[in-house]
DNA sequence: CTGAACGCGGACCGAAGAAGTCGGATATTG
DNA sequence: CAATATCCGACTTCTTCGGTCCGCGTTCAG
């Protein structure tokens, strides 16, 4: 529960990975999935989500491949994450398909909404920059933490 | 993904439920069961894991049932998803059990796991008492929001 | 012009997890 | 004792996730 898919985990990687290697015009889906270890073929329809929704710049035929549609800096991760798995909501009563039939006697359903957009805005925060920067911060990550308890 | 289980869901609307009627020496499964629309059966089960974990007190017998072992106020929401789902993780690199193979080669590790710090902290500042309170606050959580943003 | 390398798209399958059910044991009260 | 609870594990069913396969369209080097 509460667990990212690793689809949208190799799609990460995948960013972060084109993200450290700007000066290549374009990178085959072979080339990410031999980097790391992750099977081509589905790294490959990953890829495809990800041109789908304009995160990507793909080029067919030979020496094709992928590219980063814009600077690393103006990917986050929520459009990703968005992108491959979808929209996403921490409760069942969304999704379209198949909402939760109670609904309408839920109580809690609000509270969790507005949970639900503390998180997005978490994600939103994050770029793919911030993923290629490997450089460990000390403790903005606590700070943060820090700030949401108070507030909220 | 990044979805909560109903099993969490339904014990939160449960601890609510408690929380709402604290003058009640204790409340049976079925009661909270018939309040909102769940199925009993898994709402016994529920409950009991929440015992299990400290959360709350149970009592057998005839008029038996649940009370809250603590406060509203000091129960967050972290406890209670944790009681039931378990340790909660938003990679697949966790869990023991059948963790991601490529742990050593992959790069986001790192980051996501400051992610996952982030929404526990979020999710720990939320107490039982602030899901009963039902008045809409106006901004508090985009307040938050805000903050998170300015801050990652 | 031809074929290799690559992106696209759908169908498909096995494994895992979630939601819910059942049955029985035990404890408490009246 | 009987009724009402909690307790506990096994089980079935359903959905989703992870992954594979195959056929097609596109591009470009030789
Ligand atoms: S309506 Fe309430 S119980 Fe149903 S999924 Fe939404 S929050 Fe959970
Ligand atoms: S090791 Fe990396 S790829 Fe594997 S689950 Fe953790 S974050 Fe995802």
């Amino acid at each position: 529960m509460l667990k990212l898919t690793k689809k949208a985990d190799y799609g990460l990687m995948a960013l972060k990975y084109l993200a450290e290697h700007p000066e290549t015009p374009a990178l085959s889906a072979k080339d990410v999935a031999d980097a790391y270890v992750i099977p081509a073929q589905l790294l490959a329809k990953i890829l495809q989500l990800l041109t789908k929704s304009g995160l990507l710049r793909s080029h067919a035929g030979m020496n094709g491949g992928y590219a980063l549609a814009r600077d690393a800096r103006q990917i986050s991760a929520y459009e990703v994450i968005h992108a491959i798995d979808g929209p996403f909501f921490i409760t069942s009563c969304t999704k379209g398909t198949k909402s939760c039939e109670l609904t309408p006697s839920c109580t809690i359903k609000e509270p969790l909404a507005r949970v639900n957009e503390t998180i997005a805005g978490v994600l939103k925060s994050i770029s793919i920059q911030d993923l290629a920067e490997s450089e460990p911060p000390p403790g903005r990550a606590r700070e943060a933490q820090a700030l949401v308890a108070l507030t909220l």
